[in-house]
DNA sequence: CCAGCGCTTATTGTCAGACATTTTTGTCAT
DNA sequence: ATGACAAAAATGTCTGACAATAAGCGCTGG
């Protein structure tokens, strides 16, 4: 997410700086989120972000409303944003479609690509190799995009680039917490260079099925972080105040009642 | 899209009756570029909508900012809105990426599904036939829809379906003109027939290959029409006023220099 | 007739404030 | 604690405002 690239629409990183406040706001809070600094669940107060992004409610919902459609946060009538939950199906569903669509966007980078792709690929692989060094969590996360964006840049398929990068920036805080609080990016290296050679040897099928076995290790640290996190919540709520549940509970008829009421009239 | 499902997030249809005025918007918005009321490329204009929808400018803006998000409108700083046009290019990347998504739901689907989604199928199967007899294009649309919904909604991955759906939204006007102007009814209901037999057979190769096969003619039905909208579109500028072109070309010119002008300040 | 220029008008970007509803929180008696 | 009720906090939605930008129009000089 450094380096970075500007894509089409998907005006996450790199954004002009004269863009307009919303994009810049969506691009922040689209940031915070894939870094983990909003966390998971986490409720959001139209109030508070007004404030520390300094810009009025209508502004910021207009960010909200865009960033609820790229599954970044949950939009709930009534009880506004949160940062969106992936739960260990959805990490392993996000992580299915990921694979098969980088597969494919290997693949077809493995037969386009020209020396200087190879290049940039080399780059990426060198800076993550220091960073696996330096042990700099962060900088392998940033060199694995960079990785990756330099192949999907080519891969001939826009709408294909868009759609990785949509469901990469759902699951990036938990490859971030794969690479910070474990020691993933040792096998993710490996996996990284195995991916380069295919390409380099320019066998797509052997190119794609690295890239996917890649993400099949990047899958299971998510899925392992993802399992903990519910756990944790279920454990907050059971140790919590059953109390409140109960009240949340009754509350939650009555509303359906009223509402129930309100569609017959 | 008539009998439709309420898919998590994608609230294209069947959304509530209650239901927050902006994702009502949302929906009527979207309907209208899915049936092609709404021309691509139509400039839309954000007082005119908010008369027609009865809703006031901040919510518009809202919903304007959910479907840029889909890519079903484009939204350039200072010049508004406007419904997004489908080159012929990305009319094949569309389509290649549906292609392989549904092809991989479809394996999924035939491994998992039970008695009564054959029922389904058989159902979808069954109007569609009888829109071509009665040559109902639109009731063929919508039976080819809620024949593959009856596939996503058990394909086991939720993520997956999302995607599809996003993507047929895209494509769906293309869809819908080469049912209403162009026979393609005809093919398609041999193909949809292929698609079940497969599935009843178990066989999930046969089945994904089936569905692939589908998505290819109607990608050519939908280049078709991508194509000749080109064209037109060319005509229009070299028939129309040079002078015109002339003339935002220079102004382009003069907003990079401001834009350059700012930066630098 | 037409390319270029400047003015006027239409449209967008953004904000502030208001108000009815709904949710959440806090309090109090049981 | 439990349940009910009032107070406080948030959200959904609207209106109006104003600067900045783009689009349209008529004029000028060729």
């Amino acid at each position: 997410m450094t380096d970075s690239i500007y894509i089409r629409g998907l005006k996450s990183f790199a954004i002009p700086a004269d863009a307009p406040i919303i994009e810049i706001a969506v691009s922040k809070l689209r940031n915070a989120i894939m870094m983990g600094e909003l966390r998971p669940g986490q409720k959001l107060v139209e109030a508070e972000l007004c404030n520390s992004l300094n810009i009025s409610r209508a502004s910021l919902r207009e960010a909200l409303r865009a960033l609820e459609s790229e599954r970044l946060i949950e939009l709930i009538p009534n009880r506004g944003p949160s940062v969106a939950r992936l739960g260990y199906r959805e990490v392993e569903e996000i992580h299915d479609v990921w694979s098969l669509l980088t597969g494919a966007a290997v693949y077809d980078f493995t037969a386009a690509a020209e020396p200087a792709d190879f290049e940039k690929l080399d780059e990426a692989l060198e800076v993550f190799r220091e960073a696996i060094q330096e042990n700099t969590p962060l900088k392998q996360l940033a060199a694995t995009n960079s990785f990756f964006m330099a192949i999907l840049s080519k891969c001939g398929n826009s709408v294909l680039t868009e759609m990785i990068i949509s469901l990469v920036s759902r699951v990036n805080f938990l490859r971030a917490q794969s690479l910070l609080y474990q020691n993933w990016g040792v096998l993710y290296a490996t996996e990284i260079e195995d991916i380069v050679s295919a390409i380099k040897s320019r066998s797509p099928e052997a190119a794609r099925d690295a890239a996917r076995k890649h993400i099949a290790s990047a899958c299971v640290a998510a899925k392992q972080l993802a399992a903990s996190a519910e756990l944790e919540a279920k454990d907050k709520l059971k140790g919590g105040k059953r109390s409140n549940q109960n009240r949340k509970a009754k509350e939650k008829r009555k509303r359906a009642a009223t509402n129930k009421a309100r569609a017959a009239s």
